[in-house]
DNA sequence: CAGTATCCGAAAGGATACTG
DNA sequence: CAGTATCCTTTCGGATACTG
């Protein structure tokens, strides 16, 4: 280690937070985190609400918030079943940073959008 | 569109500002943003600070982060030629709410392993 | 309703060799 | 040095069928 490597340990290959942060801001756990911010939902609800989504890939990212304790799940035994899904303290402070840099990401659509015209215009052309 | 439609365009499944996002969340674009952060590099300073990156991945990420307009590249026309990279004033916008995520997932990453025993502990000796 | 299990095609990504 | 091109393996993820 010299002082040249970088400050952030996530950079780092088998870094434990990496896994987190891909968990949060994979293409489903980014809108599963979204959509749990607006409140607590059903599997179908939610199903419905993440655009795309299918069961497998649904499931699969509910295991991986719920195990990281981003997520709470509450299954009430009755027939037929009845599961609620809810941001936990945790989830609802890294959806907030999370929903930080896409609403800017989003309000700056417009100089990337030009900026991609401008590259393409440049090399397009080749 | 009826009043449970997700408040993020983002989460809508052909967003533009989605791809965007995928760039900047993605595992060598985080990184890249990362490494940019902290200053100018040329392409094989870039690789050896960005952990276990191929040159193909990262010449592939500064292509993608170029075109979006969050990296801008120098090429100095010399013998042998000399490149540099660093970040646009979008870029650094960017980089620095990423930054904040990643910061905050990191310092919460022991109740994140926490959850992850108690998790495991609970399934893991079924 | 709330999932799991399986199959399979698509896409990401690494290693290597090569170019200007 | 700064990449590109190719090959090949691994992973992602969708469709479908099935279970408690």
């Amino acid at each position: 280690m010299d002082s040249t490597d970088l400050a952030y340990d996530v950079f780092a290959k088998q870094c434990p937070s990496r896994t987190t942060l891909e968990h949060v801001t994979g293409r489903w756990g980014a809108l599963t985190l979204g959509a749990l911010h607006e409140g607590t939902f059903r599997f179908n609800e939610l199903r419905r609400r993440v655009d795309g989504v299918s069961e497998k890939m649904l499931s699969q990212t509910l295991h991986a918030l719920e195990r990281d304790g981003l997520v709470r799940r509450d299954a009430q035994p009755t027939n037929p079943p009845r599961v609620d899904y809810q941001l936990t303290p945790l989830g609802r402070e890294i959806a907030e940073r999370l929903l930080t840099l896409i609403d800017f990401v989003q309000s700056r659509q417009d100089d990337v959008h030009k900026a991609q015209e401008s590259y393409d215009e440049a090399r397009g052309g080749r």
